[in-house]
DNA sequence: TAAAAATACTCCATAGGTATTTTAT
DNA sequence: ATAAAATACCTATGGAGTATTTTTA
């Protein structure tokens, strides 16, 4: 096996054709032609129907186009990160923080700035948080509770109470003391979701759904974004961790909470099982944050 | 980039020598020398620190290693996986079945066999099940509910009651009509786990804890070895879906429920987002089974 | 000084190029 | 007849070998 079959491969099935294959990767056709045979010759497998003049992959051939892809994008990652890890400032505290819970962990920023001065942090999505955590790039990461908690180390906080941000023109009367799930239902919503990846938004969206079904008009994935577009004008309504709407006003709307509260908020504070911290930091992580008796951290293992 | 490199790479590191991992490869040492040296040239990154005599892996080597290890495996699988896909029998229906639920879908099995004859059954741990089915090895899966259930196409079943088979040496009176996680949480248990992954086990052992801590003596992926255990006079408990205990006779062994019930068995017919099934298949697959209102399946997407 | 890694140099297999033939529309 | 893939044949690069030197414990 060799990376560069792998690779001519998925490029003749993506373009459908083997000369024009051979252009996309400055190559001329006949030795192209060569690779695609040795590669069938050695796993034994046609994994390519040639009709005469067009070629198309076979069952096999797609079968092994999905998995090639995917290695090639490893691979690709693998030299990209390896130079970006050993770029990396040793002395440099990196930090992940997810968008979600930006002004949530404003305080422990604030404390670790104190306790520790050169700190680097990433706000950004909370699956590419989470990749960059699996990567070794961060120390530690300030994110959603992950789906497989135990691939970490997770010090989990206590979940935040769900609000809805409405936009005035939404409501008919006064701004009601809470609204529920139904109720949503019957506003445009814009909701927050990841990039990639299932999270919060799939909770909630599954929750809307049993409530009679949302009209989910936008998903964007950064909560500060949706509060502007609220604010200027976008007669539409969010939901939110309340963390993310207090000391904040947003122009022409209104913050009621969910009530019941659907529970889906968890912020945590993730390490790898590996990656070893300074005393210092590590006493702050657990300190001001250890609220929770159903946490999952477990000093014991 | 280059396999070839990546595969000297690892076993280097795992060596902690270019000598003896030249040995292991059957590879004189100067070509390996020299392999390793273009593999640095070319990510541009320091792998493996010689002090002279020894060698060892920099930071940015134990990083590299992890994932070239992991795209090593995905490699040979690939291989492996390509060649099974293409020798797949066409006419064959193939069905991954769990051990935790094989006597409860033994009613759909006896049914598809009657519509479909020419019928496989994969019997093993739901997470290798889950692997065969992500590979398009299986037509669908009878299994516990997937832990990302918007990946596949899941049709939900009820949930199974959890019953405890207790040995009869543990109890000192009549057996109870019903036990609790707090009292299972005094006699020794062997309970059912994936091979790899987290499943049902690990929302088991959480609830335990939570209720006084579990004494687990053992771990065992196949329930049926369990219960000839305990018929063979192992003294422990266990626990399991209802639907696996009835209509068997486990000597020495009383079944009770659990009262509460912890609600953690959900079996659930799998299927591939992309997959097709013949029509009659398809029929028996939600028909007989449609009985969860709270069902994942949505047949408007 | 002994053991391991690096260097020097040779040789062959693999990858790429050009010219040409085959095949199916 | 034409466009695309396959074949034939030649060249160049990369990987593997042996012999030897350098390094350090």
């Amino acid at each position: 096996m060799n990376i560069k079959r792998l690779r001519y491969f998925c490029t003749v099935v993506e373009c459908g054709s083997v000369s024009k294959a051979a252009q996309v990767l400055h190559l001329s056709q006949p030795p192209l032609s060569k690779r695609l045979q040795e590669l069938e010759a050695e796993t034994g497998v046609p994994l390519l129907a040639r009709q005469g003049n067009k070629i198309a992959p076979t069952a096999a051939g797609w079968f092994f186009y999905e998995r090639a892809l995917e290695i090639l994008r490893h691979i690709d990652q693998l030299e990209r990160e390896t130079r970006l890890f050993s770029a990396r400032p040793q002395h440099l505290l990196q930090v992940g923080l997810s968008y979600l819970y930006r002004r949530y962990f404003t305080p422990l920023v604030l404390a670790l700035q104190q306790v520790y001065p050169p700190l680097r942090v990433m706000v950004s999505d909370s699956s590419h948080i989470e990749h960059l955590l699996d990567s070794q790039m961060l120390d530690f990461a300030l994110i959603q509770k992950p789906q497989q908690p135990q691939r970490f180390l997770c010090t989990p906080c206590l979940p935040l109470a769900t609000v809805a941000v409405l936009h005035r023109s939404l409501l008919t009367g006064a701004p009601p003391a809470s609204i529920t799930l139904a109720e949503l239902c019957h506003y445009p919503l814009i909701l927050q979701r990841l990039i990639n990846g299932t999270g919060v938004y799939d909770s909630l969206l599954d929750l809307l759904r049993k409530s009679g079904g949302a009209d989910v008009r936008m998903q964007v994935s950064q909560p500060e974004a949706i509060l502007d577009w609220l604010a200027a004008g976008l007669e539409a309504a969010t939901l939110l961790p309340v963390s993310e709407t207090q000391a904040v006003d947003v122009a022409q709307c209104v913050v009621v909470p969910l009530a019941p509260d659907p529970q889906v908020y968890f912020p945590c504070i993730v390490r790898n099982t590996t990656a070893t911290l300074p005393d210092d930091v590590a006493a702050l992580l657990v300190q001001p944050f250890l609220n929770n008796p159903g946490a999952n951290h477990d000093p014991s293992r």
